[in-house]
DNA sequence: GTGAAAGCGCTAACAG
DNA sequence: CTGTTAGCGCTTTCAC
């Protein structure tokens, strides 16, 4: 159906060795035979077979990437941003959304290797690292991001999370509240960086806590609403909550409203992630942002860059979050703070 | 590196066409050679080729999937369903976002091409109908969704967009608004057809309207944000809005509180597509639901069966939209309806 | 039941 | 400069 180099070799009354060498661009070519391979190529609407070409030893110019879920805008556009680098770099991404289920984990990283991908990228919450340390064994390339897996040697892009908690903590409490709580992502590593910064930025600010500050949850909206219901029952509520993300933080406001509280005037809340959740909420959500865009691409970098042998050593990068300040914080009222007096 | 079936053939002492034969469960062989190949073969980890396999001219288990952006909601979501389901029927996805630009899709054609996919699933807003007319002619099956292109005949899974609108409209007027108004996206099939929808029930409703109550704008929180404040502006301003996505209808929320209007109460506004986002926003939207879970689904069962040989005449599904009451919509208060007597 | 061998479309020596 | 040829890993007749 389609046509093959033997077509455009025969139509150009040429060998396919010759074809094969303008496509490629390499050997010497004489300018008019090129020239004429082609124009039968343009006429025949001719199109390599990457498959051909990678049986005999090239790549395949594919990249595997693992997410948990495509419908978390976060995980979206990460994603976004990892086929487009990995487009501009001559590279497709076949998706796999892993659902968080081991067997799915097991099940595509088998069906990769069976499409012979050049590398993977592994995106959040992979579970099994047997699987990972299997598909090194073998040779082929797998990078990490949104998570570090300090046992093994791989090459990571991700955010400091602990610096993001830290700085979300230390914005609140800078705008005088000192009743923060925090509401986290539950059995996630990324999400311990960030209640460690938390934590830390509490004992700096010689801030008052204790456990019942610190709630581990679904990221579900109705978590984070559940959560915040039981910490404004508390006797002495908080003024302000870090979620640990953006979704938590919408169940937060929608939680505060529903006790009658407004948003920033009452109470603050300050998310985690920087997606187009926290552009779209009302207010607007002040966040600490990950550099998406960035760490989609440069993971995809690194990656490639393994790809083609040009890496010495494992590549670990941590990038820093930055403080973005919309309209869900605001300075503790002083009616509020001679209250907490 | 990776072995291949001649490593696992020596290994278990038979030839190759044994092992073929045992992994693709074909031919005749004995109870006892299967057994031990199968042992081999895990033993070795061994993933076949699926490269190999598909030079000798099987499938190569990869379908093509050009959507626009993947960072929009209802994209994501609609990809994710459709990643769901190809996995489910042993295929996987190569995503491409096209970002509306021509050039792009080409490219990514191009490389679909260049891959031997199996299909291709176009979603929305393809603009080059000479680019598919070719992927068919060289025997490429294509499928379609959220677009139709009636010229061509194509599988095509959309929703009735039309139905749509005239459901949204039709509820609104049903809450006793009379001064209607619409925001649309700009350039866009499915969002004239919401528009003629929308036109033909405040026919039916016997409401008055006329083109400064409907606006085509860009897809983005501030296109709808200017397109109401305009609106808002009128002498005689709507008190309702149909958005014809959940982006627009959250810059529709926005700017009718910016005029200090409560939304249900002094104002209402409905959305379309159903995404993450209308149950995300304050209030929860009202929407048009597409029943997105659906549509992938469906858009790749009929893509595989054509992959498959099994489609007599091309299928041309219309799905019906289904009209979800949240928190964005109320009946008009009496006072207004004096108001505009 | 099992294996030898041709061939899928392409690349990479190696000749000429 | 251009062509011949031997694979790449697998499937598929066709013999045995």
């Amino acid at each position: 159906m389609q046509p093959t180099i033997y077509d455009v070799a025969k139509k150009a009354g040429v060998s396919i060795a010759t074809v094969s060498k303008v496509i490629n661009n390499n050997g010497r070519i004489g300018k008019e035979t090129r020239k004429k391979v082609l124009k039968i190529m343009e006429e025949l609407n001719y199109q390599p077979s990457v498959l051909a070409s990678a049986l005999t030893g090239k790549r395949t110019e594919t990249i595997g990437v693992l997410i948990p879920d495509l419908t978390n805008p976060f995980f979206a556009e990460i994603t976004a941003s990892m086929e487009e680098r990995a487009h501009e770099r001559g590279f497709s991404v076949v998706i796999c959304s892993t659902k968080d289920s081991e067997e799915k984990e097991a099940k595509y990283i088998s069906l990769l290797l069976r499409k012979k991908v050049d590398g993977c990228i592994l995106a959040s919450r992979f579970k099994q690292v047997g699987l990972i340390e299997n598909m090194v064994k073998q040779g082929i390339p797998v990078a990490l991001t949104s998570q570090d897996i300090p046992a093994l040697n791989l090459n990571t892009v991700s955010v400091d999370d602990y610096k993001g908690g830290y700085k979300a903590t230390a914005y609140l409490g800078s705008l005088g509240h000192k009743k923060i709580a925090m509401i986290a992502e539950k059995n996630v590593r990324s999400s311990h960086e960030r209640i460690k910064g938390y934590v830390d930025a509490m004992i700096e600010m010689d801030l008052p806590f204790d456990d019942t500050l610190i709630r581990e949850v679904e990221p579900t909206v109705t978590g984070g609403e559940q959560a915040t219901e039981e910490l404004l029952s508390l006797k002495e509520p908080p003024t302000a909550i870090f979620a640990g993300n953006e979704i938590l933080a919408i169940g937060v406001s929608r939680a505060a409203r529903s006790f009658q509280l407004d948003i920033p005037n009452d109470f603050s809340v300050i998310g985690f992630d920087n997606t187009l959740l926290a552009t779209i909420c009302d207010p607007p959500l002040t966040t600490i942002a990950q550099p998406i865009e960035q760490i989609g691409k440069q993971i995809v970098d690194i990656l490639i860059s393994e790809i083609n042998g040009e890496l010495g050593n494992k590549q670990r990068i941590m990038l820093p979050p930055e403080l973005v300040i919309r309209k869900s914080t605001k300075e503790l009222s002083i009616g509020k703070r001679l209250d907490e007096g």
